[in-house]
DNA sequence: CATTTCTCTTGATCTAGGTCAATGAAATTA
DNA sequence: TAATTTCATTGACCTAGATCAAGAGAAATG
């Protein structure tokens, strides 16, 4: 429905420029962090077609809940998502914090349904990489699977080093070590290192650390007592990034 | 040295049995939980090739460590390894146990060198898959591409899971989901599900679940009180594992 | 634009599990 | 097989961070 809206004028827009042996991919302002980084050209047309660009998601809109199929990779475009898990008992954990060039839905790529929710943060926009047949799109596009294992190897080495900040850092070093991975995360996208919005809740960065709400709060106050940082409700400015780094323990 | 003292007879079995059009894969005991599995014909015997069999290590031997270049990935062939990370100032982390047929080194692929250390918890043997031309490999078999990209998005997932037992469950749901798993490990790999071995320490087994030595003591001495396990030193045995699983949370 | 509902902050108190200490049991080494 | 070292268990005590409570902002909703 909302999808199909913006998706057709693209698709025309896309067969005009293929006509031009122009790539949509190309003209991407995510270009050089998203997938098609590292393909031939001829692999860029076939992963042009194949991807279903700007479907759009508001403010707590689920991207996939746990069971559904699983049909699509996600490349978030604009906004950010948080992805979580819950137990049976109902008690949930935030996994992982997404933003523009990012895959989300790559613990899911050998299950027949999605193992986490995806909900949006904001108002936000992803490129599907729809996967009904891994098989078929691997053999046509080695390239793309040697992008999306290096994708996953990445996330899976970060998901590791995150098992050592929710297994042995104290709640200063986590958040410390929270705030600095954003800060690169944002730089590596061409923003601020040093000034950017907190879209998530401090609930959810509380839960995501597994810390409660009011430890973030406390800690956020005392870095602010301390001149590492300056908190204006959901923006946040990291005065002193070495001091703040020598803090993650 | 010890490598090329073990290999060089089964370089020799390995030509012996393609005359015959045998391949070594086909023959391991492992082959139905290995990375073989849904290869063709043709693609198990270029694998053959690739593959370094049986390569030694004895208790606390280390397989890899951090920032030795990346050369292969291993899968575990007899006994068991631990994976660990650590923090600049010293803490570690011990990130995962691997037992038969298991994978270590998913979380360097994209990376020049390994991202934790791997180190034997008992005389144990990996087989290698060397990865100096992951492109080359990859276009050849793009079916093992498959495979291990379905490896890497099962052990993501399940990183996903044990965030979920670090960030939220208490100290007895994270020793009894700890022994759950397991005991469903042992059990696809054709083992008893009830009574099986730990061949870590406590302490590793504390340390990977984000607890004291101590604690795993108390919660393992109040389990067997309550007729949910007996322990004999390293030797459990699951009594209860139904209600077992009802502790998981 | 008023109201209801979330979200954030701060203070007071509590507790799960950590730390410290001592002892015993295994395993390793000599 | 004794000696040394490492590993596991148990008890006593302590602390980091959780929970509870209350109020103040924001922001969604009618």
């Amino acid at each position: 429905m909302s999808q199909s809206d913006t998706l057709t004028p693209l698709i025309v827009d896309l067969a005009k420029r293929e006509k031009k042996h122009q790539v949509v991919c190309e003209a991407c302002a995510l270009y050089r962090l998203c997938l098609p980084l590292g393909l031939h050209r001829d692999d860029l047309v076939v992963l042009d077609q194949l991807v279903k660009r700007r479907q759009s998601y508001k403010r707590k809109q689920d991207l996939f809940t746990t069971n559904d199929t699983f049909s699509a990779l996600y490349v978030v475009r604009s906004g950010s998502f948080k992805t979580t898990i819950s137990t049976s008992n109902g008690r949930e954990q935030v996994t992982g914090f997404y933003f523009p060039g990012e895959f989300i839905g790559l613990d899911a790529i050998h299950m027949p349904s999605y193992q986490s929710n995806a909900i949006a943060l904001e108002s936000s926009s992803v490129c599907a990489l729809p996967f009904d047949n891994l098989q078929q799109v691997g053999e046509r596009l080695p390239r793309l699977q040697i992008q999306l294992l290096t994708r996953l190897s990445r996330e899976l080495a970060g998901d590791k080093s995150f098992m050592l900040l929710l297994g042995k850092k104290t709640a200063e070093e986590k958040l410390a070590t929270y705030l600095i991975s954003l800060s690169k995360r944002f730089q590596d996208r061409g923003f601020s290192a040093q000034d950017f919005r907190l879209t998530m809740s401090r609930n959810d960065i509380a839960n995501h650390l597994g810390l409660a709400v009011e430890t973030i709060s406390r800690v956020l106050t005392k870095f602010q007592g301390l001149g590492l940082v300056v908190i204006n409700g959901k923006d946040i400015s990291l005065k002193d990034i070495t001091k703040m780094e020598a803090l993650c323990g």
